[in-house]
DNA sequence: TCAAATATGTTATATTATAACAAACGTTAT
DNA sequence: ATAACGTTTGTTATAATATAACATATTTGA
């Protein structure tokens, strides 16, 4: 059985860089900030990765290979998640927003497929970078 | 400007692949099968997928690095992509529906980000794979 | 407390993708 | 036709992302 709650050391470490970080990060850029932790190897970042999405602490940006914290309690243990992503700054957005949610986990495809999760990526130019 | 309906010998050899294929193939995958045709190298794969995804003759799954050829001639150049995914026999479907493409492509992000274009990726146990 | 499960550390390697440069090919305008 | 331009090709090298495999340690729970 799942524990869910407590986070083993090196899990802890990962998340809080997620955390802390602006945008999204990816696992080198991950390891590199936490070899002074005692952090060596490639294996240890992906191995608390793949935990902390399993918890639905964190999501993974399929289109960035990066890696952000999760913002949203609604997002059941990553079940719908969806981001907008600016394509000039990197910056990624969780979006949390109930009826598109719904929407989507009652979208069933008609060859006959019961979905279980899904991820939607939404890409254009932020309010901030459309100014520059 | 682009030409966008002439395909390049490389390009053409790729996409027809893909098109053949009846899942989604990776680039390496593609890359071994063409060699016979005087293809060596990954640039030569990365450079005609780049082309055919620009066109909106292919797409990419981005949570599978894989490629599929677009079944749909309403998925504009890409801008409004859908899939289904199996989880088990890694089946992928695109995702054809006016309403659902409608409706996303009409979401904005609270935040004032105006979507450009979107990728949505579902993912389940397909009916073949539920039989079994 | 002992067994099972989970987490760690480590080395090596697989997989995915891009950089950089030189040469060939195809348009198109003159 | 040919010069100029953009696109495509071929090629070598390397960067970036991710997993395999194995030994050990730690935590958890019956």
């Amino acid at each position: 059985m799942a524990r869910a709650q407590t986070l083993s050391r090196n899990q802890q470490i990962v998340l809080d860089i997620i955390e802390k970080a602006k945008g999204p990060l990816k696992a080198y850029s991950i390891l590199f900030n936490v070899q002074k932790k005692g952090i060596n190897a490639p294996q240890q970042i992906y191995r608390a990765l793949d935990k902390l999405i399993g918890m639905g602490k964190i999501h993974k940006i399929e289109s960035k290979n990066a890696f952000v914290a999760c913002r949203s309690s609604d997002c059941e243990i990553s079940k719908a998640t969806a981001f907008s992503i600016c394509e000039s700054c990197e910056m990624v957005d969780e979006i949390s927003d109930t009826k598109l949610s719904k929407y989507l986990s009652g979208f069933n495809h008609k060859k006959g497929m019961k979905f279980k999760r899904f991820n939607l990526e939404f890409f254009g130019i932020c309010k901030k970078c459309k100014k520059d």
